[in-house]
DNA sequence: GGGTTAAACGGACCACAGTCCGCTTATATT
DNA sequence: AATATAAGCGGACTGTGGTCCGTTTAACCC
């Protein structure tokens, strides 16, 4: 029985090789290790291409730059995220009304911004996070606005709302305006219930 | 007539020594001069020292990093617009109403963060502006929320206003999310309708 | 299996941010 | 004016991100 990997698809003519497969999971492998060792700050693309057994080129050529590499790594964290909102138990997963998911969302992805701050950092584009995962929260939060029938400019009022969610506001709040836990999730969800009043 | 600043006052005992201050300020033009014939990129460290005519070293003792010294010619610009906002014309300086005042705000904020943004992002701190500048206008979003009978945390809410005026927000809605200005205005001032409430 | 080719590899090399420490000089004191 | 002192200065040096190009090798075809 042949692995399914193995046929061909239409379109996808440039297959990958084995070896780069091989050293691409090994380079993240060996990037999320050296950051659980220490931290964000002190990995050097240097000791992740020493420790992943490969040349530092092979690094660059399959992640491109630092923030690439990081944001590779990131975007595995983020997939896993996706998946409770998408498939997982609800108020955040499908199952609960769309203002109790709403707000189950805003509270999730807040912590998860907090928690991955360093990285996302790291990850650079200014401090977003990959154009990919900014589209699927942006067309979540735009779908349960539409669920609770919120008129207007949809697609600007989804920006809007995960605006005080990115990590940079985040960060100004928690460290240097004094704010706390609760006084962001009571803030957001009342920023909430303004607009789908 | 003596120049005032040769009044020493009581409680600031360690002047400044006039070559450094000269230093300083050679240093901030030549960075700026620099960011006009190029673009902040390209900007190094070595090219700031050798056309403000001292050492390397000097450029790290006056401003200790990279980010630092954007941080220092951004915070001049940023003192220019502030001046407006404080004492300009209205509607953005005081003379208008408070929801003129507030709408004129986001417009001429947005607008500015985008004009600035390579510099922002060279300034770091994630790609918040200094804590001042923020404080700043936290403080003035708030004014006005007050001045409009908003009720409220009226700390939260200013920050989550300012959020969508983010560089990286902004940055994202024109560049990936199709958004054009009068979008962006239109979505901003709805924002505040439904705020304001 | 042997040959062909294009992709992948690796490590020497370069540029730039940031550090260090011996030298210089502005300022205060007498 | 002479001296003392601490702040300021500068450029050689280091570490890390990123590039380049000659070499290796996986994949495909016969």
């Amino acid at each position: 029985m042949e692995s399914p990997h193995l046929l061909p698809l239409v379109g996808e003519p440039p297959r990958e090789r084995a070896d780069a497969v091989r050293n691409r999971e090994a380079l993240l492998l060996a990037t999320s290790e050296l950051i659980d060792a220490s931290c964000v700050e002190n990995v050097t693309m240097d000791a992740v291409a020493q420790r992943a057994g490969v040349g530092k080129g092979t690094v660059f050529r399959r992640f491109g730059s630092r923030e690439g590499l990081m944001t590779a790594v990131l975007d595995h964290s983020e997939a896993q995220w996706q998946a409770a909102v998408i498939g997982g138990p609800p108020p955040l997963g499908p199952g609960a009304p769309p203002l109790d998911r709403l707000l189950a969302f805003g509270r999730s992805r807040a912590r998860a911004t907090v928690h991955h701050t360093a990285l996302i950092r790291a990850a650079g584009h200014a401090g977003t996070r990959s154009y990919a995962a900014m589209s699927f929260v942006a067309m979540h939060v735009r779908y349960l606005l539409a669920e609770l029938g919120v008129e207007g400019d949809l697609g600007y009022l989804a920006t809007a709302l995960l605006a005080p969610l990115e990590a940079v506001v985040l960060e100004q709040q928690l460290t240097h305006d004094g704010l706390d836990w609760d006084r962001i999730d009571a803030g957001w969800a009342d920023l909430v219930a303004r607009i789908t009043r």
